[in-house]
DNA sequence: AGCACGCCGACT
DNA sequence: GTCGGCGTGCTC
């Protein structure tokens, strides 16, 4: 059942008809509702008295819905990641079959106006407003839309209306079926290296068993490529391919390529579909219609009917994660379903985590190289620019400017790099030293020049600028630079050559991060301000100077993997340099210019970077050398959710598991946010097994715990983020 | 999570 | 006298 309860619930069988089958969605009376649930076992008796067991209303699906499979992963799952196993079959299927739609692919209809609905105008449909209204609608949008998009903000069924305006000739119904068709012609591969040829056989030669092939290729090295050979011969085996991508990189780019290459038709799945496209698109990977299943995190859950493969793209990428509720990580669970279904996992990426590092140096991936870059491109220059004691103008040092000079001259673009959005971090007073606060956060609130507000970047909090401080009266300040003031600044230096900000603000509107890359690809725009968006999944092939404005940011962090993850930005914003035949050059501003993280990846890339980092965590026996488990707790006081990890620690302790240690409580990094006080406890153990033997217990327990009702609480097993 | 019950404060 | 605030308890 879709709750966030612990177990099952047994009923009776339906009144008439066979038993429904484990892995079938069956529709049950539950408290004063009737829901959807999903038949996880058959069995003879149940613990409770026949007379409190309700009966099976409705069977919904003859067959299993989910095979026995992807039901055992998922019981896996909820067990590995102790979230209840009725929440994670919900996060395994589109939210339609939740509900109970009929697992029926029936493609999808849209409506559209004629040639003679185009023309007429509504305001004519005097005696009928409602289909006057729907008129509008669809003259807006001349190449149709769905009913589901119609019913939107309208609390009126459009059906009648659409009906009678058919009648007259105005609108037409369309068709679609639920997956493009494959293309007729493809174009030629381009030519492959050594060493691509070489990782292409390492991972067909694997097909049909369990391998985990760590694919390690620097940005332009042609991973991609790699990806798009190994799934020909999948298709050529007759078998599916599952495609894991971060969110950002799920670009229409990217499936055009995939599109323009592959002889099958493609299930998309991602958080922006409709949800009558995701029943679409889940069904047809589930009937094998799809010889290819592209997806972000959820899509670890696919259903297929033919295993072949399963790809993890920028397996480093945090997206991977999920932040909340269901806490899994679809690399690992990727992986899992690999060895479980007995099909070759391939992770790629140019800055591999340090975990499949770890998992590569216990021999338990196999790792491929691709060194070159593909089409014999040059790989970028580092260079650190030490910025202590220089004049920064708006953070834009003088070397930093003439470097940018030199570039634009000479006709490269140059991307610069802030992972800070808004004009600018924090506003002061300079007379008194009054600080914009947020007052249910430990944090400033961001000026958001553009928009005229002050932001919250934590809870969303936004306030109007005070006119003059609120404490003694005099001007305020911005302090601090967000990627608004560095586009601000571009203008000012160099106003000879047009600039563009791409970050979440500026990409808002629909549509309007695509016209932004095609601007920087015809080259309307010369200079690119932006935050992590910039450096994942976009090519800038004519980006010759890249820059990170403040890498001292990652340095100084309470999170361990800070340092992981600012190496894997300076890499990834790297690779954006440099593509075409042209030297990149990247300059990294930061006040820590001896810092060892830098002079190991400056001096030896990613590979030496990764090298010492290891040997930090052997250490420290920090992960991949140790698992990690993190109990969370909240309340609106400060004192509550501190009092129950302490009784949570102290019956850790009553229980004497071997292996365990637990490190806290201590508040969390930032304690106060949107208004609540949070508090971690984190568990160390050398060894998994033993975290994983004493988390189910302890867990058990600690509901029962005095202080637990007066806290919201939740465990991150693997926690990817410690604050 | 949802949903209902239940017990106190402020409105017609 | 009723509406509605959220604490508490239950879901086979």
């Amino acid at each position: 059942m879709p709750t966030p309860l612990h177990g099952h619930f047994d009923y009776l069988p339906p009144a008439q008809g066979p038993l429904p089958p484990v892995g079938a969605r069956v529709r049950v009376p539950f408290g004063r509702r009737r829901i959807v649930g999903l038949v996880v076992g058959h069995g003879q008796g149940s613990a409770l008295p026949n007379a409190r067991l309700k009966r099976i209303e409705a069977v919904l699906d003859e067959t299993p819905l989910l095979d026995a499979p992807l039901l055992n992963l998922l019981r896996w799952a909820a067990d590995y990641y102790h979230h209840p196993l009725g929440e994670v079959i919900s996060a395994a299927l589109p939210q339609t079959l939740r509900q109970g739609k009929l697992a029926i692919a029936r493609g999808i209809e849209r409506y559209h106006v004629t040639e003679s609905g185009r023309t007429i105008a509504p305001d004519g449909l005097t005696r009928a407003p409602r289909q006057a209204s729907v008129l509008r609608r669809l003259q807006a949008n001349p190449e149709g839309i769905t009913l589901e998009q119609l019913r939107e903000g309208q609390d009126t069924d459009p059906r009648a209306a659409l009906r009678a305006l058919i009648d007259k000739g105005l609108v037409e119904r369309h068709h679609r079926p639920c997956l493009e068709p494959p293309r007729d012609e493809r174009p030629d591969a381009p030519a492959l290296n050594a060493a691509q040829q070489a990782a292409i056989s390492s991972i067909t030669e694997s097909l049909g068993g369990f391998t985990c092939h760590l694919l390690e290729g620097v940005t332009g090295s042609g991973k991609t490529e790699v990806y798009l050979h190994a799934i020909e011969q999948v298709l050529e085996r007759g078998l599916q391919s599952l495609v894991l991508v971060p969110e950002i990189a799920l670009t229409p780019q990217l499936l055009e390529r995939f599109r323009q290459r592959l002889a099958t038709p493609i299930a998309v799945l991602h958080s922006s579909l409709s949800d009558g496209e995701r029943h679409c698109a889940w069904l047809s990977a589930r009937s094998g219609e799809a010889g290819v299943i592209i997806g972000t995190r959820s899509a670890v859950f696919a259903p297929w009917a033919r295993p072949g493969l399963i790809i993890v793209d920028e397996e480093h990428d945090a997206s991977l994660k999920q932040q909340e509720g269901f806490r899994y990580h679809a690399r690992d669970l990727a992986v899992m379903r690999g060895h479980r279904e007995a099909v070759p996992v391939v992770l790629g990426s140019a800055t591999p985590s340090l975990e499949s590092l770890g998992n590569v140096e216990r021999g338990q991936y196999r790792r491929i190289e691709l060194p070159a870059r593909a089409g014999g491109a040059v790989a970028p220059r580092l260079k650190v620019l030490d910025v202590r004691q220089q004049f920064m103008d708006e953070g834009l040092s003088t070397a930093l400017l003439d470097a940018m000079q030199r570039h634009l001259d000479a006709d490269g673009q140059v991307l610069l790099f802030l992972n800070r959005r808004g004009f600018s971090p924090a506003l002061i007073c300079h007379d008194c030293g009054w600080v914009a606060d947020c007052h249910r956060c430990d944090a400033r609130m961001t000026w958001h020049a553009c928009a005229r507000l002050l932001r919250c970047h934590h809870c969303g909090h936004e306030t109007g600028l005070p006119a003059r401080c609120p404490s003694c009266g005099s001007p305020l300040a911005p302090r601090g630079q967000g990627t608004e003031r560095i586009e601000q600044a571009l203008h000012k230096h160099f106003p000879q050559y047009p600039a563009i900000r791409i970050d979440r603000d500026s990409t808002r509107r629909k549509g309007s991060l695509e016209s932004a890359l095609a601007g920087v690809r015809e080259g309307r725009y010369r200079i690119l301000v932006g935050t992590q968006m910039l450096a994942k999944g976009h090519d800038f092939p004519n980006v010759t100077l890249a820059a990170i404005l403040d890498a001292d940011q990652g340095l100084f962090s309470v999170d361990f993997r800070a340092v992981e993850r600012l190496a894997q930005t300076i890499i990834q914003v790297a690779g954006r340099s440099g593509r075409a035949l042209r030297a990149g050059e990247v300059l990294i501003q930061t006040h820590q210019p001896d810092h060892p993280l830098l002079s190991s990846l400056l001096g030896g890339g990613y590979r030496a970077f990764a090298r010492t980092a290891l040997a930090e965590r052997r250490e420290a026996t920090l992960p991949p050398y140790a698992s990690l488990a993190l109990l969370r707790a909240e309340a609106v006081d400060a004192q509550t959710p501190l009092a129950f990890l302490e009784q949570a620690r102290d019956h850790l302790q009553t229980l004497s598991l071997p292996g365990i240690h637990p490190w806290g409580p201590a508040p969390a990094p930032m304690e106060r946010r949107a208004g609540r006080y949070r508090a971690h406890l984190l568990l160390h153990a050398p060894r998994r097994q033993d975290l994983q033997r004493a988390l189910g217990p302890w867990l058990t327990e600690l509901a029962r715990l005095p202080g637990a009702r007066q806290v919201r609480w939740s465990i991150d097993v693997d926690p990817a983020d410690l604050t």
